[in-house]
RNA sequence: GGCGGGGUAGCCAAGUGGUAAGGCCGGGCUCUGCAAAAGCCCCAUGCGCCGGUUCGAUUCCGGCCCCCGCCUCCA
């Protein structure tokens, strides 16, 4: 009935944020295991925070597909909030321009981060008809309204379940005196923006719709984005900690209403990155980007490493020194790929069974790494003192393999760095002076390649060039 | 105020009713022309504070002190 997990490999399990509880993961289908995140407002480069719950999500992506789960990732790239619309017009640029800037450069980080590409990614601009339709739905099924100020409102009144998720009976329902003053537009001060009408501030930026000219309110996007490309009710619906009220509280409303079939079957929240023990924001200058990581002479894979060493149910505090920690890691995991050699057909899984178990457990990425920090020792060993034939190498090297594929490590570099071919030519005739015991001109030219920003490793039958400000190769 | 998450070695961070994973740093060793890398070993009688339950608590209960997040559009 059910796809079953290969070679023994544990079924994953997850915590739930609607029911608390950590049940393994099946596709309701039977088949595949269908997905939706949601994704980043494109109005300026994604901070390091953005990309933990991007880089847990395609961990947990990752962690599916080696056990033998097929999946069907959707993520939505909001492209028309407050945000976008501002900063566009403050930097004279149509929405559409601007948000395709920042869109790209989203997708280069991505990229960068080894974050696998979702097999459907689209902005809410694209997905424009497909909100009209359901907010059409709710409308004639009177869970929506129009208010005065010609905006349609989704009545909270009307979905008895509202705030299952966020547990919002055990709260206090706030009625904030800021929003006295809008009692004008919505029947209740907890009802939320479906289509919002155009407003002067938004310039040309509207379209239009049965309700009037104006632009879609951020929730339904999500709804119509996930109902169309998944179905009315799917497997899995995750994001920030931060989303789940009232984001995806408003979303399983409205969806639920509409449909009247349950909407996403489980919820995944991942907590938030602190920085320096506190939470990231423009005003106390720690919000940091994939850029700035690089610029510190770090690179993606080592932030990936970093993001993933905490649980991600837990905030995670960002620190530079864990960088260099990360490199530190990542180098040894280089050095046992190495030696294992190449991945053989039939993966023998029992020397890294600590990680796959821990993966499956909830993600416990930070246990993972324990554990294979553990099995790298207790593979070297074997290597050394076991000479293990060439088939248990492989077997090995399979299953490393499919560890290092989970986490998204030492993955083919899309671009790698070009070495000069200066540099390639002083390192062959430092490699013949060295075979020559000529040392003081292997000294000289060492000092040459630093220089030229380059460091020469020397091994036993063959010599490494990695560049002096990056990771070793 | 309401709801929730935390306080574990210099830093980061798992975990458990039975005596503390792992990483980095640090120390030692092997290897090594130099330089590195790599490999091996060591490194918390202690898990915010005070009580309680228990044969036994860091882990359960109560109280207290700090820190952090959410409470209408922030991943």
């Amino acid at each position: 009935m059910s796809a079953q997990p290969p070679g023994g490999l544990p079924r994953p399990r997850l915590y739930d944020t609607l029911t608390r509880e950590t049940p393994a993961l099946e596709p309701m289908d039977g088949r595949t295991f269908r997905f939706y995140c949601c994704g980043p407002t494109v109005y300026g480069p994604a901070h390091i925070g953005n990309f933990r719950t991007f880089v847990m999500q395609d961990v947990f992506r990752r962690v599916l597909e080696v056990s033998g789960i097929p999946t069907r990732h959707v993520r939505n790239i909001t492209d028309v909030d407050d945000k976008t619309i501002r900063q566009s017009q403050t930097e004279g640029k149509t929405l559409d321009a601007f948000c395709q800037e920042w869109t790209e450069k989203f997708q280069r980080d991505a990229a960068a981060l080894h974050l696998l590409p979702p097999h459907v990614e689209a902005g809410a601009v694209s997905h424009l008809p497909d909100q009209i339709a359901l907010i059409g739905r709710l409308m004639a099924d009177g869970h929506a309204y129009q208010g005065g100020d010609g905006s349609v409102y989704f009545r909270i009144g009307s979905f008895p379940a509202y705030g299952a998720l966020s547990r919002l009976q055990e709260r206090t329902l706030t009625t904030h005196s800021t929003q006295a003053d809008d009692e004008y537009d919505r029947d209740s001060a907890a009802d939320f923006a479906l289509w919002k009408a155009h407003r002067p501030e938004d310039g040309a930026n509207f379209w239009p719709s049965p309700w009037g000219n104006g632009r879609p309110g951020w929730h339904v996007e999500c709804s119509a984005m996930a109902m169309k490309h998944l179905g009315e009710s799917f497997d899995l619906h995750g994001g920030g900690m931060d989303l789940i009220f009232p984001h995806h509280e408003n979303e399983i409303a409205q969806s639920e209403a509409a449909t009247g079939k349950p909407f996403a079957r489980h919820w995944f929240h991942v907590a938030h990155l602190m920085v320096e023990g506190r939470k990231m924001s423009k005003s106390l200058g720690n919000l940091h980007t994939l850029e700035d990581v690089l610029d510190h002479g770090f690179s993606a894979e080592e932030l990936r490493y970093v993001l993933l060493a905490g649980h991600y149910r837990q905030p995670l505090n960002f620190t530079w020194d864990a960088l260099p920690a990360a490199r530190k890691f990542l180098g040894r995991l280089r050095i046992l790929r190495e030696r294992l050699g190449a991945p053989g057909p039939t993966p023998d899984h029992q020397p890294l069974h600590g990680v796959f178990t821990a993966l499956a457990d909830d993600l416990n990425t930070p246990a993972a790494l324990g554990q294979l920090s553990i099995a790298t020792k207790e593979i070297n060993a074997w290597l050394e003192s076991d000479a293990p034939s060439p088939d248990a190498r492989a077997a090995v090297a399979a299953s490393f393999a499919d560890v290092l594929r989970m986490f998204g490590f030492l993955l083919p570099d899309p671009s790698p760095l070009e070495t000069p071919a200066a540099v390639t030519a002083l390192a062959e005739e430092r490699w013949q002076a060295r075979q020559n015991r000529d040392w003081a001109a292997a000294d000289r030219l060492r000092a040459q390649l630093e220089e030229a920003g380059w460091r020469m490793r020397d091994g036993r039958d063959s010599y490494t060039l990695a560049p002096l400000d990056n990771p070793a190769p």
